[in-house]
DNA sequence: AACGATTGCAACCGCTCCCTT
DNA sequence: AAAGGGAGCGGTTGCAATCGT
């Protein structure tokens, strides 16, 4: 394995270590150290460039390298770090004892980004792939897991059952809201990919999003959550929050109509009727729909668990409603998909 | 069984950063 | 302040192993 055995214009070998180099260049280390990697060959007399030592120490035999198959833990850690800091192998490594920015780089690449990109997200911004609606939409059932998982987490339940894209998953739950809010915040509606699809219509109701009664209620519980995946997502007032916690210390200052990017409750309103009917996380329940009237401030109300039959009501709607054809095949077939939620 | 395609990963390459002089 | 050199980082390569036909 690994690259064909040779000679550099130095004379110095190159490829594959054997097991003899190996056992020279740990021994020299443990008893003299590695200060000076570029001088470091010819005392421990190998016949290789510094770097290339530097990599076989740092890489393979350096003590407490951690091998093998990632634990979903792991694999959760990097997914996250990397949402945060790109392609920061050194940076993610930090944060995995005994695990190298090799291997975690060589991890992402033929291992996570294939996972992300399964489950429709772009896995250099951790976003869904806005240009293509079709596979946001048959994402949907992952959607709704994550929505149930995340839902879990605000409960701190320790019943569902997550693995490691359960974050991503999450995120691109909170990223399909932010693409619905933009259909409805966005002064310009033709900009909105979805708005563009549905005449700034989706479904024959307009999406819009109401934080209030998701901060009001369960801001604790959700910046505990986000304090752990290191949200990087949660802006507010167009700034970047360094700190999770801060933005939830107030939630009265988070401005809705301006910060389409904050984590919001998914509302869909009727602007015939002056109603909402809100698809809303809440305590003790699954996913919750709610009736209510127009005014926010009071979000009281027929609460209700949002079960597949909610789902086919809802995909009976969009019969009704949707004139896009396009859209309602998509939805009717997302809906015909198995239900992610217990009953 | 044979063979081409794909995958996984160790190792190399080239660039940037940072420290020293 | 500028230059030089070492260390470190991210991207890429190339081969063995595995898979699919």
């Amino acid at each position: 394995m690994g690259r064909s055995p040779g000679c550099d214009e130095n004379g110095l070998k190159k490829g594959p270590w054997t097991q003899e180099e190996d056992e020279k260049l740990v021994d020299h280390i443990q008893n003299h150290g590695h200060g000076n990697w570029k001088a470091l060959p010819k005392q421990a007399g190998l016949n290789r460039c510094g770097k290339s030592c530097r990599l076989r120490w740092i890489n393979y035999l350096r003590p407490g390298i951690k091998r093998g198959n990632f634990t979903e833990e792991e694999e959760e850690t990097i997914i996250n770090f990397h949402s945060l800091l790109g392609n920061k192998w050194s940076s993610i490594a930090g944060n995995l004892p005994g695990r190298t920015d090799n291997e975690i780089k060589n991890y992402w690449n033929t291992h996570l980004r294939k996972k992300l990109l399964q489950i429709g997200i772009d896995p250099v911004t951790h976003r869904p792939k806005r240009t293509d609606h079709l596979n946001l939409l048959a994402a949907l059932p992952q959607l709704l897991t994550a929505a149930a998982n995340f839902n879990s987490l605000l409960n701190l339940s320790q019943n569902v059952q997550m693995d490691a894209t359960t974050p991503a998953q999450t995120r691109l739950f909170h990223n399909m809201i932010q693409v619905l809010s933009s259909t409805n915040n966005n002064n310009n509606p033709s900009s909105s990919p979805l708005a563009m699809q549905t005449n700034n219509n989706l479904f024959g109701q307009s999406f819009y999003l109401d934080n209030q009664n998701l901060f009001g209620q369960s801001h604790q519980n959700f910046s505990h959550i986000l304090e752990e995946n290191h949200d990087e997502d949660l802006i507010v007032s167009n700034q970047t929050i360094d700190d999770p916690m801060d933005s939830f210390s107030s939630p009265i200052e988070m401005n809705v109509q301006d910060d389409h990017k904050s984590l919001p409750l998914l509302v869909l309103a009727s602007s015939v009727e002056s109603k909402q009917s809100q698809m809303m996380i809440k305590n003790n329940d699954i996913v919750h729909y709610q009736h209510c009237h127009h005014d926010t401030s009071n979000p009281s109300s027929s609460n209700s668990t949002f079960t597949q039959d909610h789902l086919q009501s809802w995909c009976g709607t969009i019969d009704d409603e949707a004139s896009d054809s396009y859209w309602k095949d998509i939805i009717e077939q997302t809906c015909s998909e198995s239900w992610p939620f217990p009953e």
